[in-house]
RNA sequence: GUCUCGUUAGCUCAGCUGGUAGAGCACGUCACUUUUAAUGAUGUGGCCGAUGGUUCGAAUCCAUCACGGGACACCA
């Protein structure tokens, strides 16, 4: 574990220190400021004459990240959450023989000191704290990663995100930003009066969406359990329980491949609104982005990659316009299930016969339209066949009230007026049911207590889901799901333990 | 799942068409009281991701596997 040279030095070091009898792992940590305020408070020091004030003493801590030596003196860079502090560190400050025989010798980078003094500007011009008194307060035994480059080799960063942290402030940046996301959306929803609920992360029939689930087992039921693909369900039923606007902002869970855009558990927030339609989804979705961005004091046009998004510039399209508008599919084609099949096949793009004309259509938006939407544009106006949660439109049937919310060419939310005659959503169940039968098992389950819930009557009502993963990784300029998350799924390394050779054996018998 | 690129010192990376391992940082020792990736001198440090194969000889060529990145497919 610990045969590393560097860490054995270092080991090394740390019981001299006991020896000496410095505790290398003091729980005895007075500071009493921040950097960030240190270097605010302390602006002023510039401007003094002698660039110093000798009566003011502060007491800061943070990681030694540079340290440089220059005989009787040094330079020391700490840093803590708030930021970076330079501090002086001279032999003649210090009691009698700390300077060359513990600090040099025994503190070095990585490790975790407290430092206190008074402020003074360099000749360079930085703001300073000349030490007085130094402490160590956690040694470090493992070497930090190279100063300048620090550490880049993504499969480290995930694996190692502690590390990652220390060594990149703007990585500390992006989860900072993550935050905020979801404590604004949170505030959000509250200010607009939607309760925040829980529910069940272990549900004993996985539905709200087509995906499929982990499985775990409860012992004290016999029963196995499915970790949630989406709350749903069961925010529908608090809906018809009397509550009218709930929201809830969690992790969700499908068992399906990872990529750039998917992480087996990724966080969304649900919301379900009665007595509204997806009009005022629309809406509310505009006010929602606008006060995210007024709180994160973020400009109005992002950059995303080699693409600048415009937040004030919201659209909206029914779907089959989008198709022509801005597809650029000839009019005459898009209505026509033998001429979409013609189109796509002329353009060498594979195409299922047995798709019916709404499916047609979503593939002509995911071929066409899908990654021109670069500014925030509502899709609206679904086909039935692509929509089997959402609810018709009254007068046009064979479309369903619904939206989604695509930016960068990337589907951010999802949203409709919600299905809410039980016969009809039983038999959609039914067909589920069917498709399951014959082999797709992503499939819906039959969930007769939902359709019961139903039956009691559920107001009309709107929901939305938007992936907040997703929605970070836009604001923050990321492009890998993994670098908004901080603990990313990554498979176990192959290490030849126990646990292995124990299976190798069961499966030798 | 398919294709593709990668894996060499604690970290960042060199290492050409095969000849037994290099740099910078870090670390050790020395010098240095205003440095900014401090500097100068000097030294230590490697089962070249794993396993097979080809060869007199493999970090290098081939195969398989593991892990990771990217693209595509699938999926909301």
């Amino acid at each position: 574990m610990f045969s590393n040279k560097f860490i054995q030095q270092r080991i090394e070091k740390a019981n001299t220190l006991r020896e000496a009898g410095i505790n290398p792992y003091s729980n005895d940590a007075q500071r009493n400021t921040t950097i960030e305020k240190f270097l605010n408070v302390n602006s002023d020091i510039e401007q003094m004459e002698n660039k110093r004030d000798e009566n003011r003493n502060y007491t800061v801590s943070g990681r030694i990240k540079f340290l440089r030596i220059m005989g009787k003196a040094s330079f020391v860079k700490i840093e803590d959450e708030s930021g970076m502090l330079q501090v002086y560190v001279a032999r003649d400050n210090l009691p009698e023989g700390f300077y060359n025989n513990i600090f040099k010798k025994h503190i070095e980078v990585g490790d975790i000191i407290e430092v206190s003094g008074y402020p003074f500007v360099t000749g360079k011009g930085e703001l300073s704290l000349h030490v007085t008194e130094l402490k160590l307060l956690t040694k470090a035994i493992a070497p930090l990663p190279e100063k300048f480059h620090g550490i880049t080799d993504k499969e480290v960063r995930y694996r190692k995100r502690y590390l990652d942290l220390i060594m990149n402030a703007e990585v500390r940046k992006t989860f900072q930003i993550r935050s905020r996301v979801i404590s604004l959306t949170r505030r959000f929803f509250e200010d607009k009066g939607f309760l925040e609920v829980e529910t069940p992360m272990m549900h004993p029939i996985p539905g709200g969406a087509n995906a499929k689930p982990f499985v775990t087992h409860h012992n004290a039921l016999g029963v196995d359990r499915y970790l949630r693909i989406a709350p749903e369900l069961y925010l529908k039923r608090l809906i018809v329980g009397g509550f009218e606007a709930v929201f809830e902002i969690n992790r969700n869970f499908r068992n399906e491949g990872m990529d750039a855009t998917h992480n087996p558990e990724f966080t969304s927030i649900e919301f379900y609104w009665a007595y509204k339609t997806y009009k005022d989804l629309i809406a509310i979705t505009k006010e929602y982005f606008q006060y995210l961005f007024e709180h994160l004091d973020l400009p109005t046009i992002l950059p995303y990659g080699d693409m600048e998004v415009n937040f004030e510039n919201f659209q909206e399209i029914p779907l089959i316009e989008s198709l022509t508008k801005i597809g650029g599919v000839p009019e005459d084609i898009v209505r026509d299930k033998e001429k979409i099949i013609a189109y796509l096949k002329e353009r060498n793009i594979d195409v299922n016969e047995a798709m019916n004309l709404g499916q047609l259509q979503g593939e002509l938006f995911d071929e066409f339209v899908e990654e021109k939407l670069i500014d925030p544009t509502f899709i609206t106006e679904y086909p039935v066949e692509i929509s089997p949660l959402a609810r018709r439109n009254d007068e046009h049937p064979e479309i369903t009230e619904r939206f989604e919310l695509f930016i960068a060419g990337r589907e951010i939310a999802n949203a409709f007026s919600e299905l809410n005659d039980p016969i009809d959503q039983y038999e959609r169940f039914k067909g589920q049911v069917e498709a399951k039968d014959c082999g797709d098992d992503e499939a819906h389950a039959m969930d007769t207590d939902f359709v019961e819930a139903l039956s009691y009557g559920m107001a009309p009502t709107a929901g939305q889901g938007i992936g907040i993963d997703r929605l970070v990784m836009l604001l923050t300029n990321e492009h890998s799901i993994r670098d908004v998350l901080l603990f990313p799924a990554m498979k176990p390394l192959n290490t030849e333990d126990a646990c292995e050779s124990e299976e190798e054996k069961e499966e030798e018998k």
